[in-house]
DNA sequence: TCATTAACTGAGG
DNA sequence: CCTCAGTTAATGA
């Protein structure tokens, strides 16, 4: 996917509920880019740093994770092209978790400058993207829940069920399959669980008729036991016009 | 390297 | 007694 896609769904992603003028969305368009590419599983703004820019993920999956002193990782959100996962980066200065690669990926930094001056020069930019930062926080608080309390299948139903929302919002849902290009390792530090019972998780739900996951790909089977399963209610992602 | 599966174990309801 | 989930280990793609 080219840059000048991505910039267009990253602009679509935040206007899913308001509008941006041409003038705020040229500005968007306008703004300079220094594009990179990295392996997966490669740390991308490590804990404790300091940032100056901001991360567009142009192509590719990344995650915002903590790892604590005995070496396991938990992942705390994931994240697709068209979003920037560190725009807080913008205010709070030092990271306090760390943003990785999961896939090989193309991002696209953004100097902190640059991102500062448009929010001055347009107001409704900066309100946008503080919207979305809220929306973020929505997301953090849907996870907790999900981690917390839902069964195994559930939560990777779950969680699932959230990225096709959000892949939807991209152009990147192709009928009844989605992109989830994680390795059960990653799922399993998505979902504190074992690599080894997200197989027996995933193997579950196949065997059940809900989902299929195969090479890094997920089939919905059954709609209904899907939404079921997930117990999903996707106001807290606000993206329905009336929200 | 990653995915798959079995066998065993223990916690907890 | 049943379900869930971690550990270990063997094996396959």
């Amino acid at each position: 996917m080219p840059s000048d896609t991505i910039r267009a769904a990253l602009v679509r992603r935040l206007e899913s509920s308001s509008g941006l003028s041409e003038e705020d969305v040229a500005e968007i368009q306008a703004l300079p880019i220094a594009v990179k590419h990295y392996p997966a599983e490669t740390p991308v703004v490590h804990d404790g740093e300091r940032a100056s820019e901001c991360c567009l993920i142009i192509e590719g999956f990344c995650a915002r994770s903590k790892t604590i002193a005995s070496g396991k990782r938990q992942i705390l959100s994931l994240h697709i092209p068209g979003e920037i996962p560190d725009l807080m980066s913008l205010f709070l200065h030092v990271m306090d978790h760390e943003l990785s690669t999961l896939t090989s990926c193309k991002l696209g930094f953004i100097n902190h400058d640059a991102l500062r001056k448009l929010h001055r020069r347009r107001p409704a930019v900066a309100e946008i993207f503080w919207r979305d930062t809220l929306i973020d926080s929505a997301m953090f608080r849907e996870w907790i829940v999900n981690v917390g309390q839902r069964p195994a299948p559930a939560r990777l139903a779950h969680v699932m069920m959230e990225l096709r929302e959000r892949l939807r919002l991209i152009g990147r849902v192709e009928g009844a399959s989605f992109e989830m290009p994680l390795t059960q390792e990653q799922i399993g530090e998505a979902l504190g669980i074992t690599a080894v019972h997200a197989n027996r998780v995933i193997r579950q739900l196949r065997e059940e008729g809900i989902v299929e996951l195969h090479r890094g790909r997920v089939t919905v089977l059954d709609e209904r036991k899907f939404l079921d399963l997930a117990d999903f209610d996707g106001r807290y992602l606000h993206q329905s016009p009336t929200s």
